[in-house]
DNA sequence: TATTGTTATACTCTATAACTATA
DNA sequence: TATAGTTATAGAGTATAACAATA
């Protein structure tokens, strides 16, 4: 196939969706293996990320930010709770919200969550050239940029 | 960022993560749009293209084929046998195992969501130039061909 | 003994609808 | 009356383990 091949929209899409799973699989793998306790999934390693990175967020917040229903976050939240890695505070300025915070033991983790992820990206794209990775890079950014619009 | 920026593997799966939901959200979304029926999901679709393509399969390679479990397989074969696209027939040279093939129905279905796969992946990949659809058509190509080997 | 598919069971992710407490 | 979060419930995707029929 010829490096100017513009390929039909939906054969991008069949290729995305055919990869995601081993992809994720790949991932979790490497969870476990550098000893990642198994109730640290990936959506609830993503979750955690978000309110670690947000400081002090609204449940109600998140439920934006990720695009997934109240309903959703409760669970997430009774999970992670439950495991001692977010702690549930009163919103001092709304007595009907709650604000969600890291405990102090999700830093190291959310740390080993990220080398599993530079080493199962490093397995996953280890078949691209550097230019190649760059440009899924730049295509990815783009496109994350648009999921945000919507 | 300029364009010779070779990210982090990690920021590249982290991004990949973010956005395969909303990705995956929009896709279903078309789906029913096109009046396609709720039960057709997007793995359920997979599934079925993939027997479609196959001809006659045994469920055992549907489980090596799209790595999964073969109870999982059990699943599918179920749900898409109630609805009335997939029939099971008995192994002709081996009496424990199971073909699967299409049935009259599914392929005006396929059809159809193809065309959703098509309009979703336009929609979807609206930011990108064609040289980039480009870059990351071939990109996704050769992490699927890992992706089999493995 | 090994393999094919199924029954039994469970966990995670997601959703909608009805409800409680507050605004 | 509207909003934040929870309880109740359900469906989809996935897995492991035990089992029956067949090889």
């Amino acid at each position: 196939m010829p490096r100017s091949y513009v390929p039909e929209p939906g054969e991008v899409l069949e290729t995305l969706f055919r990869n995601s799973h081993s992809v994720h699989r790949q991932f979790e793998a490497l969870l476990t293996e550098l000893g990642l306790p198994a109730y640290v999934t990936g959506p609830r390693l993503r979750f955690l990320i978000t309110v670690f990175e947000s400081g002090r967020i609204r449940m109600n917040d998140m439920a934006a930010k990720l695009g997934i229903q109240a309903r959703t976050v409760t669970q997430f939240v009774d999970a992670l709770e439950e495991h001692k890695l977010l702690i549930r505070l009163p919103d001092p300025e709304d007595r009907r919200a709650t604000l969600l915070q890291v405990s102090e033991s999700a830093p190291p983790l959310i740390a080993q969550a990220r080398v599993a992820m530079s080493r199962a990206a490093a397995q996953v794209l280890q078949p691209l050239s550097p230019e190649m990775r760059s440009h899924l890079f730049e295509a990815l950014r783009l496109l994350a940029r648009k999921g945000v619009q919507e």
